[in-house]
RNA sequence: GGGGGUGUAGCUCAGUUGGUUAGAGCGUCGGCCUGUCACGCCGAAGGUCGCGGGUUCGAGCCCCGUCACUCCCGCCA
């Protein structure tokens, strides 16, 4: 017989009654009964009950184990009683019977206890990881994490990606985040930097005529967390494809998420056809570059109702400037007053003046008859009573209403398609200054509305972002995104047009709100991507010397190229529906980028820091 | 770097207006219990109320400082 097992915790069935098995595992739990005794044995595969009776010489041994200590049962399968079948268990239909129980190691009292899933505080979880990954839901996180990946890797290779691996120890790089850095033992005074992503590496693959890779690749930024952001180190599932047009990547990128999905996402339906959203319009109608597409309401502009109008907070500020724009948020079913007047006092809280809004009530008048109510009678009876005029329209009330008359509600009724019941509400000012807000709305009032719905996987892409931006700060143009995206229209865009109307084939990939990915069209000339640092500030020179490399590559044949590259603890966290990266990352750090269980980051010996030729000059104690 | 929240038993939490000896559940320990599977019943141990200072006759509670954790902003080409 096996040292410790011939059988798994999750493995037996009525179909192994009668066998000597022998089992080895955690100690779940204990149930005394004085007389009888029961053990749920567990390991990886599941959980089997033991039991001991008084009469068999291992019921004094089996007394004494204590929950999450390791042993090994000897015994013999039997059928349980009908009425005490467990039918939440795979292996509830049988037990073990102890003949012989031994300690393999025991466990102290536990800092947090591996049965139920309630919350404990994180560093308590993060100091006793091992223990928090014992636990049914983290467990079952990380085994369907790597079953995602195993499945990427699987639809990656079917869809002819080759992975390859690329270094971890590299250049730094200027742009981006703040970089991890490695002194360097053979040259003083000089770093190595862990790559933030593998961008220059996977487009010098493609040069080098590999024409198809991917990586599940470890991406390092120093950088503060967030909860849906480790601090320091993530991964990425890195693509990028040769002689390709964004259609392409799309067509390749599309079905392998939406498989994954549909694979993972545990039956909620996934978009059957992403849809394709330029920046403009999204920003337009959601007020984001990552719009959840669960929540139905789209913004629309509603400028022109209100010029020249009576409702002269708004009128006033389109006549001091022409940029300003009052956009509508529909909110259908929102048309109560106890519902507007909670947006407004929401939207003060945001720090807002408030959040102007029209009620779309019945059409309903009172009319007066003057002639007998009463036929039979012949009484007059002068009376007041009310009549629905026209389902069709709907009279708008509140201030707003009461300013710029019935036609002017009526005109902005039927643009925003709205009904009566329903309510709209306006944004006023510059778009840029409140655009923010107004997405902020918008998710609100989807979600307080019931409108947005809670179980679907709504995708979309997001093209054409503009290619630079303006950085008000420092007074100049910046890259708005990757610098190495291919402009629209080339060369000649680049050296006629106005640098901040030209747009990138540069396009993100958005799940619900979230954006899983960046990608984009390289930039495969290096004339172009030496005009494009010119108008971002970068003067050749500098060029050459930050992306020398690169440079050089781009200037011996390189290929049309494109890719991207989704995050993979985002998709691990949609599909796990986690809120928390360190719900489905194995051993995470905490948010001051600390490892409590390995105790990282640590101080090194001097020795070390000789070698490295480092000396250190921390900063003065505080007090 | 900045803002918010939290900090009371091993764990999760309650603790009234500042007022006697700071409570509950889970866990631990002891006892009882032959069909439980969140076993049940009885009992016990377990507290620097994060830390330091202040106000007060009196502080878990109020004030100041500080630390830790967390969420957010900045940051994340």
């Amino acid at each position: 017989m096996h040292d410790y097992r011939t059988h798994t915790c999750g493995a037996l069935r009525k179909e192994d009654v009668g066998k000597t098995v022998r089992l080895s595992g955690w100690v779940h739990r204990v149930r005394d009964h004085g007389g009888l005794l029961f053990i749920d044995l567990r390991d990886h595969y599941g959980l089997t009950q033991a039991v001991a009776d008084p009469q068999s010489p291992a019921f004094k041994d089996a007394e004494k184990v204590k929950p999450e200590w390791v042993v090994r049962i000897d015994g013999e399968v039997v059928a349980r009683t009908p009425e005490t079948v467990n039918p939440n268990l795979p292996t509830g239909e049988v037990e073990v019977r102890i003949k012989s129980i031994e300690v393999l190691s025991e466990a102290k009292e536990l800092p947090l206890p591996v049965f139920g899933e309630p919350d404990y505080p994180e560093e308590t979880r993060l100091r006793y990881r091992f223990l928090d990954l014992r636990r049914e839901g983290l467990h079952a996180n990380i085994m369907k994490r790597q079953a995602i990946i195993a499945s990427l890797r699987d639809r990656m290779r079917e869809a002819g990606f080759f992975e390859f691996q690329t270094p971890i120890l590299t250049a730094s790089s200027p742009e981006g985040a703040r970089d991890y850095l490695v002194p360097s033992r053979v040259h003083p005074g000089k770093f190595y930097a862990l790559p933030q992503a593998p961008q220059q590496f996977k487009q010098l693959i493609m040069i080098a005529g590999f024409d198809r890779y991917f990586q599940i690749a470890p991406c390092f930024r120093d950088e503060d967390a967030r909860a849906d952001r480790s601090p320091g180190e993530f991964y990425q599932l890195d693509i990028e494809m040769s002689f390709v047009t964004q259609d392409d990547v799309f067509n390749a990128v599309e079905p392998i998420l939406r498989g994954l999905f549909e694979e993972f996402g545990g039956g909620k339906p996934v978009t059957p056809k992403f849809p394709r959203i330029p920046y403009a319009e999204a920003m337009r109608k959601y007020g984001t570059d990552k719009p959840d597409l669960r929540n139905p309401i789209e913004m629309q502009d509603a400028t022109e109702h209100f010029k020249g109008s009576g409702f002269k907070l708004f009128a006033g500020m389109i006549d001091m400037d022409v940029n300003t724009r009052i956009w509508a948020i529909p909110a259908k079913g929102g048309g109560s007053r106890a519902f507007c007047d909670r947006m407004n006092a929401w939207a003060q809280r945001e720090g807002q003046p408030g959040l102007g809004y029209i009620i779309f009530d019945k059409h309903i008048e009172t009319v007066v008859w003057d002639k007998p109510v009463d036929a039979l009678s012949g009484e007059m009876k002068p009376s007041a009573a009310y009549q629905e005029l026209d389902p069709d329209r709907a009279l708008g009330k509140g201030p707003i209403a009461k300013n710029i008359g019935q036609e002017r509600s009526e005109a902005i009724r039927q643009q925003m398609g709205l009904k009566a019941g329903d309510a709209v509400f306006f944004v006023a000012g510059l778009p840029s200054e409140f655009v923010e807000f107004a997405a902020r709305a918008r998710v609100k009032i989807g979600s307080e509305l019931g409108l947005t719905a809670t179980d679907r996987f709504d995708f979309c892409w997001i093209v054409d972002f503009p290619m630079f931006e303006w950085n008000d700060d420092e007074k100049r143009i910046d890259f708005s995104h990757n610098p190495f995206s291919m402009p629209q229209g080339g060369l000649e865009a680049l050296e006629t047009k106005d640098p901040l109307d030209i747009l990138a084939y540069q396009y993100d990939v958005v799940c619900n709100g979230i954006e899983l990915s960046s990608g984009a069209i390289r930039n495969h000339k290096s004339e172009i991507m030496e005009k494009a640092f010119a108008i971002a500030g970068y003067p050749k020179d500098e060029l050459e010397k930050r992306f020398g490399g690169m440079l050089r590559a781009l200037q011996y044949g390189a290929p049309p190229h494109g890719g991207i590259a989704p995050g993979i603890d985002r998709m691990v966290m949609l599909l796990c529906d986690e809120e928390n990266l360190r719900q489905v990352v194995m051993f995470p750090m905490n948010q001051q980028a600390e490892d409590l269980l390995m105790g990282a980051p640590s101080e090194v010996s001097p020795k070390q820091l000789q070698e490295l030729h480092i000396r250190l000059a921390l900063p003065k104690a505080k007090g």
